[in-house]
DNA sequence: ACGATGATGAAC
DNA sequence: TTCATCATCGTA
């Protein structure tokens, strides 16, 4: 079973979509050839006032991707020398995107960036294979009791309370 | 443990 | 226009 997720996959609020794509695949389509790694580890980053989330500062530049359609990637680069790949959820207006963080090939965000030669030229594409990078669900079946919540990573400077969401999901191995 | 390396947003 | 701050990784 091959399904290509649509947009309508990701009309949802981040924190239920970062949990869908547990299981899905990640595929990369680069000079001919196809890659796909299984998604292992999520993060979703919700609303104005997730003051861990780049949306919190409000629609900038950089931001506006994340407020606009879902099923978009929302790609930046961090401490100038990783890219850190996100798709953008929930409705159009609505701030919210979900962090692809790990698979089972490689781990890490920039690691997994790097690996499948993704740069900023994919912000704001749509996640279709006509970009070249898209979402399969392969019909891997993942028992709720394999996915574990912890907060998310690298964003201790947001506060008590964002600090502290459970919005980091990973499968068990 | 720490340095690499550049875009971003906020202050001056 | 300058400055501190980063949703990280590799080497030590």
């Amino acid at each position: 079973m091959r399904k290509v997720l649509s947009k309508q996959f990701f009309e949802y609020p981040a924190p239920h979509v970062a949990t869908k794509l547990l299981g899905m695949y990640i595929v990369r389509k680069m000079n001919g050839t196809e890659i796909a790694f299984r998604i292992t580890e999520t993060e979703a980053y919700e609303g104005l006032d997730d003051l861990a989330s780049h949306a919190s500062k409000g629609r900038t530049l950089r931001t506006e991707v994340m407020f606009g359609e879902a099923g978009v990637f929302y790609i930046y680069l961090i401490y100038g020398l990783h890219f850190m790949l996100n798709v953008v959820t929930g409705k159009k207006g609505f701030p919210s995107a979900v962090l692809i963080r790990s698979t089972d090939a490689v781990e890490g965000p920039g690691r997994l960036t790097r690996k499948l030669s993704i740069t900023k030229n994919l912000n704001g594409c749509k996640v279709t294979p006509n970009t070249s990078l898209w979402f399969e669900d392969r019909g891997d079946v993942v028992a709720k009791q394999n996915i574990i919540q912890t907060p998310r990573i690298g964003v201790e400077y947001s506060g008590e309370i964002w600090a502290k969401k459970p919005w980091r999901f990973v499968l068990r191995k």
